[in-house]
DNA sequence: GTAACTGCAAAATATTTGCATCCTT
DNA sequence: AAGGATGCAAATATTTTGCAGTTAC
């Protein structure tokens, strides 16, 4: 690929992927650049939609699912049946996520929001249950939409 | 259909059902009564299996969106994309959910609750951030697992 | 050069829609 | 009888898999 093109951005990127042990190629640097980019979370579609059709849906899938499982990524589920990805802030390590933040989706502009600083609270469950890992999303207004 | 079969598990879900304004059908019925017998959360698919294949697969989609309308059960997202359905255990008003409980995930049986007693608990979002509604999802051993 | 990654084709799944028929009220 | 619910067929959409060609290292 043309080398002065993703110059400056092709460093993150770059240093990202090789960190994890992936080869760099144009797909990975190009999908991970638009979460780089992005504030909120992406969905499948979104990545299709603003990758500008330039890359084979199939790429898309197995890409996120490299990101995911190298705990660059990971996913947010909600009630929609469409899960987004983000960015993980710390690094997770393989296999391994562990951001214990609060997601945010706002039901105005539908944008899903990381917030880091809000750490996940303790729970007190019944007896007997023990939880690797609490995931909490909340839905509302966010600060530009209100 | 056969008033006799019915005769029992028939009074409550038809009780159900007329109080939401729904008519009583076949489907409606055995549905509803699956999810009266079951534990856990169901998701699609194990509906399909537990019918015993009985009804088509649109009546179930149909008959679960119509569910979810009314407020007699409630959908929990997880990671794996996959949505699972359960009732709501006070009755929610039509098209407002109003179940703060927590879910529990196991990541050994697969099965997911609703841990009713479980309040969800406060949280402190960022200034702007205006939430209606808050999902927690446990993941990790249940009390038959561990 | 070799292993890994991509793109294409196609299979497998999942979900939605239209319409004729049947059932509930 | 009338409106709503179901079942079937088929259209869409989503995700997975196999394989051959290409690329990164």
């Amino acid at each position: 690929m043309s080398k002065e093109i993703m110059s400056q951005a092709g460093q993150r990127t770059d240093a990202m992927l090789k960190r994890n042990g992936l080869s760099i190629t144009d797909s990975r640097k190009k999908i991970l650049q638009l979460f780089l980019e992005q504030t909120g979370a992406l969905a499948h579609g979104d990545i299709e939609r603003k990758a500008a059709e330039k890359f084979d849906r199939v790429t898309v899938y197995r890409t996120l699912q490299t990101f995911v499982d190298k705990g660059i990524i990971h996913t947010i589920p909600t009630a929609d049946n469409s899960i987004r990805y983000a960015l993980c802030k710390d690094e997770c390590s393989e296999g391994h996520h562990h951001d214990h933040h609060v997601h945010f989706v706002c039901t105005t502009c539908h944008i899903t929001y990381c917030l880091d600083d809000v750490v996940t609270p303790e729970l007190k469950l019944p007896k007997g249950y023990t939880p690797d890992h609490i995931e909490v999303v909340a839905e509302g207004t966010c600060k530009n939409c209100k």
